[in-house]
DNA sequence: AGTTAGTTTAATAAGTCTATTAATAATGTG
DNA sequence: CACATTATTAATAGACTTATTAAACTAACT
């Protein structure tokens, strides 16, 4: 009997909405569905959560929270060269979507859906990429003045890596269908495109 | 008196039910709204499309094969340089999506959750993208070889610059709620990342 | 004017969705 | 044990959905 096997009927409306949210988004759930695939009444939904919006933003706020904040982590680039720490950006952002490849999707959807969600998140979490993107613009600076890297904005950077990493996922579905891709197929395509993505990046920081 | 002004009911309903679909997707979308949006009886959608979802293919359908006959069109690539022609197929690409800003969210909404509907379209225009690859893949083989352009496949080449232009638009309506961006700047925005795009590639295929 | 084909509407069936309420079961506490 | 709190369920209100049916309207042709 492991603790776990205990676990609140709260976590589990939880993790299994966010299951279902992931796979279909807000409004393609009903909380009937969130209450048939947990095994409970539909109504302890709305018990715990009041309204299926709360329940979506209270899962959808910490989860983009927690990603957030490893994508902005600053700890693991230092002693690293410019060079270097973008390669790690760029990486490290890749994983994270690699861990949670249908995030993007509900991110973009339920985001443009929900512009007050998205001023609370802005509000909340603007602080969190200063300093990163201090460390790296002061850096960038730098190493342009050297002549080592093309003169471009850290911003621009920013773009292009979230663009790139972003879009692989979700395109993802639709790639995978379309070229039949198996699993071990599927799995050399993200590392392929994993290695790219860095490469595409500092490709155009060569000055 | 124009001609125009006595379109057909079925014509008025499938436009406005394209920018229905478009802000909205399909799922958010009722043939309830459509009709009222459109000024006529809801059971009038149904007697001309019977169900949502042939009123949602038919508009969709069209709509995609126009795009992708657009993005696959090799008729004005002749007598460039190979450099520039990759160039015309990013700026063209990304001049699609500008006019079009609003359907990469419902491409790759709807065609994951539509796999058969893929399938499709994937039989009915698989044909469209063939020549530019043979032509693209034959000419990358020479600049290779002549060692001007960097050893890649044209398929990661389209994968990137996909990726690039895709990602702009489905991020833009949160860019411009996060920014706060007014329409000046949105346009100065397009431009930038626009001519962006095109370096990224170009700086990609340097050897 | 009368018939017909095509268009549009009103009414409604059958189902789903969110949310609430009241009743019951389980748990904890003095 | 008795009481209070918390968790869970059944039942249901009320709104909205897609889709169908039959009736009414319109325009064209004979």
């Amino acid at each position: 009997m492991d603790i776990n096997s205990e676990k609140s009927m709260e976590q589990t409306i939880l993790e299994t909405a966010e299951q279902m949210f992931l796979e279909r988004g807000f409004a393609a759930t009903s909380t009937t569905q969130i209450a048939k695939s947990v095994g409970c009444n539909q109504a302890l939904i709305h018990y715990y959560f009041r309204t299926k919006e709360n329940l979506f933003n209270s899962i959808f706020e910490s989860k983009f929270k927690l990603l957030f904040q490893r994508v902005f982590d600053t700890t693991q680039l230092e002693n690293l060269s410019f060079t270097d720490k973008i390669k790690h950006i760029v990486e490290t952002h890749f994983d994270i979507l690699s861990e949670n490849p249908k995030m993007p999707m509900l991110i973009l959807n339920e985001l443009s859906r929900q512009p007050e969600q998205l001023k609370i998140l802005k509000e909340r979490l603007h602080a969190l990429p200063e300093k990163l993107i201090s460390i790296m613009s002061k850096e960038l600076e730098t190493e342009i003045a050297a002549g080592k890297v093309k003169n471009c904005s850290f911003i621009d950077i920013m773009f292009t890596i979230v663009s790139l990493n972003l879009a692989l996922f979700t395109m993802l579905p639709i790639a995978v269908n379309v070229a039949e891709l198996n699993d071990i197929q599927l799995k050399f395509l993200l590392a392929h495109r994993r290695a790219e993505n860095v490469n595409i990046v500092l490709s155009y920081l060569r000055p």
